[in-house]
DNA sequence: ATAAACCTTGGAGTAAACTCTAGGGTCAAG
DNA sequence: CTTGACCCTAGAGTTTACTCCAAGGTTTAT
């Protein structure tokens, strides 16, 4: 049985992120004393670490509730339901990598192609290439 | 010259958006009708299309903004400050992606363990992985 | 003259996951 | 009996890039 600050202080994390969990309905201590203080058990405790570990592996916290709601119910739900979360993720983070990678692409192309020296950004080649409708890079910096 | 509306119609996007670039200082109309409303010149057009650019490869706004007091001040400038912000871009897309690609393998592995079939989730090793405190696979889902 | 299609401002709302503040109760030690 | 370290609630603030709303002025065409 924890009090929330040494459960925060357990798994480092704030206090406060251990109360949005509960309003968000992810963490909810399985009692409360006398004084109105949050009684947390193990298997609160166990919980936490799921959700951390979850966090840690790129879920949302809208995630880890239906992960959570499918970890609770187990024996009315299949392995199905379980691999559609995380390959609904997998998508996401693929989709994702893929956007970055084209970003990826042409800032390097531009990074490439400017000399990155004290000459004049008059004739840098990164700005030429932003104000060219296709984000064109002519040429390397060279400045004569 | 354009009103916002033509400007905005002619890049396709809003003219809130349009009005949003000039709170932010990124475009402002060089001048404005004497019944108020925003008249946009070419060379304000052709800012925007730097804008529009630099946000497809995944500058932030914040970003544009120091792009933009670079170009209009170009002569005082050098490619250095330039490529430094073309860089900084670039190390934190690299770092993202890296992320999202530690996301990806974990997901990856889970989901390759998981049969992802009818038989109950009381046995999925991706239940069992997120419960395990090192996210330990312990064999694929069988079922016996 | 009136409707449709513009334009203006100021301010609120959205998502995500916290983080912080104010104002106040609780508890153990010295 | 007071100090310090806890705990409570309700609500506001953060970040980014918009998007929408209300209430009203302007223009153009019929
Ligand atoms: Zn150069
Ligand atoms: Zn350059
Ligand atoms: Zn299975
Ligand atoms: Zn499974």
């Amino acid at each position: 049985m924890y009090r929330i600050g040494e459960l925060a202080k357990q798994y480092d994390i704030n206090t406060d992120t251990l109360r949005y969990y509960e309003k968000e309905g992810l963490l909810v201590p399985s009692s409360i004393a006398s004084n109105g203080y949050r009684i947390y058990s193990s298997a609160d405790a166990k919980t936490l670490g799921v959700i951390l570990r979850a966090k840690a592996i790129g879920f949302s916290l809208s995630d880890i509730k239906t992960l959570l709601s499918i970890e609770v119910d187990k024996a009315n739900k299949e392995c199905l339901d379980v691999k559609l979360v995380v390959d609904d993720k997998l998508a996401q983070v693929n989709a994702k990598i893929e956007e970055l990678q084209t970003f990826q692409r042409s800032l390097k192309r531009l990074s490439d192609a400017c000399c990155g020296g004290h000459e004049s950004a008059q004739d840098c080649t990164i700005l030429q290439a932003l104000e060219s409708e296709s984000l064109t890079i002519l040429s390397e910096c060279h400045h004569d």
